[in-house]
DNA sequence: CATGAATGAGGTTTCATTCAT
DNA sequence: TATGAATGAAACCTCATTCAT
């Protein structure tokens, strides 16, 4: 298994809750993450009041302050569901393409993480915007699920070097350049919609990246 | 000329002055532009205030006000600012390299770009985060600065492939890829910069490139 | 006897309850009084919450409101509950003594007076603090219950005086003084207490007092 | 020199001000200490708002934070000019009374002392209020201040018995009872003062201390 | 031109109290 | 009778902006 789904131990931080009922806790924080990072992503997190961001929950301010402890909380949470969807996802993939031709499955797989960088557009939209408002150790939460989706895709390229599929390349760089190309379809989709589905961006990018992997042009064969 | 480096439309809107020694203010307006990039950077807009960035300007908070008219007016300067640099700086570049093989330019290009992306690398880090809190026209601004970037080295391609120097390729996706790899040098240096320096990554990634635009694979040629 | 211990008409302030069993709020109330007492003494009558309170009550926040009809009623609990005891204390006190020589009762009575103050430390020392949050009946209870300590010590000075045993003084200003000395163990415990246990403070003082009340110097007799 | 007037080391703590204007800070935080006392000991520190105490002083909220840094440096800031108030006014009297009769400098300062604290009665009112909601080290120099005092009559009761014009005496616990007396005068003011006027209790309870100390029974001297 | 004191709206957070379960 | 989630008013504090000096 190439993605370790289980949560480091620097992501134990608590947050404060009134509530013992774990159930209903859980449940009212998935909603207010779901509601935040939509909030977030168009208006940014100093520009929504914890007033306004409670009125669109559908709870009164005070609620709000049951599931969590402070606004900053709500950062956390974000980052902390989004890293762990993103993981288990990829996690959940990889167990079912252990054998398949590395080829395959890295086309597989960027379709996969492309798709999940999608649905949690909003999330990679403005992961850049929150950064400057966490902690230090919030940060390295964001960095180590990055840095472990760029793993994924190292082993997969190194796999497919060592069986001879793939011309030897710098495996760390094309899996790096693979997330860069997923994010920028969050980042940059004010330009990229304009001429591309997902589907037609995945396919043209996954196109690009063979010819830097496959042993002869890809261009030259039917593809 | 590849890049138009004359001020659009959109980005005439004035700034309250209540000088009208013009030197000054361009002065004043290009120190407050830098500290308060590195600031923002560092701590984030909503982070600073005022006070803050007037005190670290060796300004009184009133000072400010004298070249500014409101603090949303910082974001519009830093982005007029490093836009009109980039857009200037490759402008320059194009007119130097009008007769070299494309391939040389493009070379040549990405190691431009990269380096003012590298010295601009605040900027870059903090675009997306200042995007949500930028005004739609003020957006418009950023985007139409990234949009004249990619066009530029689109338009770079396009020159090789006519001159059958390189392979027909998806020649906006490859210029859009060339803006998103210098970009993440900024945005995700906290990883590269483990492995790479800005030469070395500049090498790598222009090595794959090469790969997708020549005729041969460049693995095979001797590089 | 000097010290009446019905309750006076001012006390009877109803305290809301949705129970209807008597002995259950008598004996809830009393816990409430003996827990909010302490938590208050150490950290504030504002500092605690009524779910902080609760809590340390083992009862629900809802529960809690079943005894009392608002946190302020708490506080009119604990002054009740004091002064009732206290009264009762010094009465049980004054009955037994009747017949005793004034200075012996005088003595005894400092004493006991004195070991009460120490048992309610935390309500003495917290009476000065929560003064000012108590309405004008509230406050009329806590001068009421000090008053009547005063009169007890009054009348007691006076019957020495009448019955020749201590020389003519102003019986006001001893007894006040006595109330303000017992008091001091509890607001000023934490400079007292350096030099003086409980015993030997109540032996000083009345050794103190007595100089004042007999008719040849203390220090010239055999105590 | 019986009482030292400098500052203690652990008062030197800092309060927030935006102003540089050390006179115009000065003046300002006199008049909030002012206010504020007036205000506290009326109605309680925790039932005044900022916004409350600002309007009282003619100022804004903001203003308010112009010259501290949070609620609770009021406290701080009435302390500290409350104890140093006291400790300049005892250590100046001190002075000229160098060469007096041990007796006639007690029943002096004892007059200078009440007079104080009868000026600073709110402040000495609502010191055991506030006592909770202080910090330790704010708390450490009310004590401080307090035990300076009572240091400031022991050694002048040391003095008298070294002179042999007072009986030997437990010199800590008379000081210490002096202070008491005075406290008691704002504290129980409610009481007291239906009775006696400053100057009749300064009159009569000197009365009683100079029993307590002089050789022969006061009574039976003409006083 | 420059200063910095002043403003006051609005931010985040707390908490006494209620009420459906 | 007991629970604890929910409420919303109000607390403390910040800060972009103005304006008298």
């Amino acid at each position: 298994m190439l993605v370790t789904t289980e949560r480091s131990v620097c992501r134990m931080r608590k947050v404060r809750t009134f509530s013992r009922d774990t159930e209903l806790v859980k449940q009212r924080r998935n909603h207010i993450v779901k509601v935040a990072t939509g909030l977030i992503a168009r208006r940014g997190y100093n520009n929504i009041s914890t007033r306004e961001l409670a009125a669109a929950l559908g709870m009164s301010t005070g609620g709000l302050y049951h599931y969590i402890g402070s606004k900053q909380d709500i950062l956390y949470l974000i980052i902390n569901f989004t890293s762990d969807l993103t993981g288990q996802a990829l996690g959940r993939f990889d167990q079912r393409m252990l054998n398949e031709a590395p080829s395959r499955q890295l086309r597989q797989s960027i379709e996969v993480y492309l798709d999940i960088v999608d649905s949690y557009r909003d999330f990679h939209n403005f992961v850049n915007h929150i950064m400057l408002s966490l902690t230090v150790s919030e940060r390295r939460i964001v960095y180590q699920a990055e840095s472990r989706v760029v793993e994924y895709f190292e082993k997969l390229i190194l796999r497919g070097i060592d069986q001879g599929e793939f011309v030897d390349s710098d495996a760390r760089l094309l899996a790096h350049n693979i997330v860069a190309m997923a994010n920028a379809w969050a980042n940059r989709g004010w330009y990229l919609k304009k001429y591309y589905t997902i589907e037609s961006y995945a396919r043209e990018q996954i196109k690009l990246l063979l010819i830097q992997l496959e042993k002869t042009k890809t261009a030259e064969i039917i593809y």
